[in-house]
DNA sequence: CATGGGATTGACT
DNA sequence: GTCAATCCCATGC
């Protein structure tokens, strides 16, 4: 799952006409108190239980949806929370949704990135290799930094938070963040 | 059945 | 820096 979550930054993500390259994650798991499916199996956890390589969209604070990729085998809770793009095609169409033109304001947060490329909770369970949300590999490898997670109080202490090293989109600065050896 | 909290954002002081 | 918006669902009575 860590593996998955640090080789996620540099993919790229398409929905429609719009898509972005990945540049922050987070990885969360059914052993630790921050992941949702810390409470076990769930209607609402269902999807995170389920075969790896598909979407988990949920409502968080009653107004935004974020999008995780499950990963881990059928029976195991984990999934990767992406948390940032950097805009790559449909600017244009985003900026429209977003209701602003800052290439920087467009997908810098995990609720920001959902709204810019339409992503809803319609879409929760689809597979992410099929449509409509597609993510596709890095063309190479790229240099990642591991950092605590943001905005949880449980096991706030994990880095199992993975941005693109330098990058420019990140939905909060990187604080005391450590290189990660490459896949 | 009632309640409370949350992996966030944007507006405002 | 503070704070409200708003809804899904887990939990407890």
């Amino acid at each position: 799952m860590l593996d998955v979550a640090r080789d996620l930054i540099g993919c790229a993500v398409a929905v429609g006409p719009c898509s972005g390259v990945i540049v922050e994650t987070e990885a969360y798991h059914d052993s630790e108190p921050a992941c949702h499916a810390y409470v076990g199996l769930t209607p609402r956890t269902r999807t995170l239980f389920g075969p790896p390589g598909r979407a988990y969209v949920y409502r968080s604070y009653g107004i935004h949806a974020l999008l995780n990729a499950v990963c881990e085998p059928e029976g195991v809770g984990a999934a990767v929370l992406i948390r940032a793009l950097s805009p790559l095609a449909g600017r244009d169409v985003m900026a429209a949704r977003r209701g602003a033109s800052d290439p920087r304001a467009l997908c810098s947060g995990p609720g920001k990135l959902t709204q810019a490329l339409g992503v809803s909770l319609e879409h929760n369970e689809s597979d992410l290799t099929a449509g409509p949300i597609l993510i596709t590999a890095r063309p190479e490898p790229v240099p990642v930094i591991c950092d605590t997670r943001i905005g949880i109080t449980k096991a706030a202490e994990l880095p199992w938070r993975f941005c693109l090293e330098g990058s420019r989109y990140l939905s909060v600065p990187v604080r005391s963040g450590r290189p990660v050896t490459p896949s």
